[in-house]
DNA sequence: CCAAAAGTGTTGCTTGTACACCCATGT
DNA sequence: ACATGGGTGTACAAGCAACACTTTTGG
């Protein structure tokens, strides 16, 4: 197109061009048993009917990509106000063999015992460990895999955990948050150490029993806290 | 498509859900003369006719968004395989009062010097410097706001230049381009050592005389490194 | 000679990392 | 008693940051 061209042209201009299906696909993360796991659901309808795949739904009219997203999110695990990061978006043409559909991939973050099981039941829907996922439909393995490092980045320059653990935990629970997240052992008195001098929790009164013989603090995050950033949490060895 | 059959299905199912313009804007940056520069341009069409404006295009029916800002690139600096890098997508219904359009942001980094002047001069688009900028249009100012942020955070964990220097340059030079790029100072001789631990370049037997009396060795980017990611270039206070 | 950048060295401080070590307690 | 995790301390290494100092050369 040259410019000079393009000066004639008005807002009707806008019709000249192509519109496409605009989808938005969640990775929906929650941390349960000392994993980090992945929701997943079996495809409803052709192409791939029952093979794997993202929590998804298309852009509406009147609806931005984001609260797309929440929408699906509502519609699937019955939650609202949920931690939502833009991801990436992909749009080869040829991704979707059905058709061209672009999609925005969502990276959620929930906590797996306050969703509403019943509802992801009702789907097919099942929450499958990071580490043992199965093969999934058209690019939505590299979905995940871009949001397992916008978590990792995430959880590398600031304390992630609000969005995934209990409001209470103990030290050790967050330990093996971040284990599961970066698929590494932390030294339990160097994680310690380096957690508590962000001073972004504070240590409640109350012991877990559950987990050691001796009795853990639980901790929780402090209310006033705006997720600030903190440089390199993770450079342990 | 493959299977007029498949197609049949496909269209049943998709059918019933919205379609939308889809735009690129990419937010081109440069360093020239010791500034980081952005290149905007006059929007040639109403709405907000005459505005600045980021280079941007629609996204066509067979075309990627990547290749739409590959081609949006071309048309504009006349620059093939240049560095893109996806930012972020804005998708607010209301963001483009002419039309709903959704726009994908992405990141470009040229070398100034070697781009078609007389094409950028045509279409009277004009390089500020990001400290300078003039009012743009819609959401492009947060789109550039995100840019630099991811630009940042790039410069921050490996070695930015290559796209934005000459082929050989100065260690000042990069100093420069990372003072421009973090709009902070850092001490030279601290800079000097932290870039060469990285080991990323090497030195020519060639002297740059023109920026001091002395004169100082080139570098340049050495070959075969594959853009390895450092831990934290910028930590300097 | 002076100014200005190039380039090297030194020193103090912070932070990461690998441990050792005692504590509390359920089995 | 002992295994297990809780919690603290220590010692070494690495890296950052501030800054001193020497070199080179054009004006």
């Amino acid at each position: 197109m040259n410019s000079k061209h393009a000066a004639l042209l008005l807002t009707e201009s806008y019709k000249q061009h192509a519109q496409h299906y605009l989808a938005v696909d969640c990775t929906i993360l929650g941390y349960e048993d000392g994993e980090l796991k992945l929701l997943l659901y079996p495809r409803g309808f052709e192409p791939a009917f029952g093979s794997w795949s993202l929590m998804g739904g298309f852009v509406q009219q009147n609806e931005s990509m984001e609260a797309a997203a929440m929408r699906v999110l509502l519609q699937t695990t019955g939650l609202k106000d949920i931690y939502l990061d833009q991801v990436a978006a992909f749009s080869d043409p040829n991704r979707d063999p059905g058709a061209r559909v672009i999609s925005m991939t969502f990276m959620a973050l929930i906590r797996i015992d306050k969703h509403d099981k019943d509802l992801v039941r009702e789907n097919g829907a099942h929450w499958w460990p990071v580490t043992k996922l199965p093969p999934m439909i058209f690019d939505h393995h590299q979905m995940f895999e871009k949001s397992l490092d916008l978590l990792q980045q995430k959880a590398s320059t600031g304390l992630i955990g609000r969005e995934l653990l209990p409001d209470r935990f103990t030290l050790m629970q967050l330990r093996n948050l971040y284990e599961a997240i970066f698929q590494r052992t932390f030294d339990p008195g160097n994680f310690r150490k380096k957690i508590l001098s962000l001073n972004v929790l504070e240590r409640l009164n109350v012991k877990n029993t559950t987990e050691s013989k001796k009795g853990a603090y639980y901790y929780q995050f402090k209310k006033d806290i705006s997720d600030q950033k903190n440089d390199r949490i993770v450079k342990f060895g």
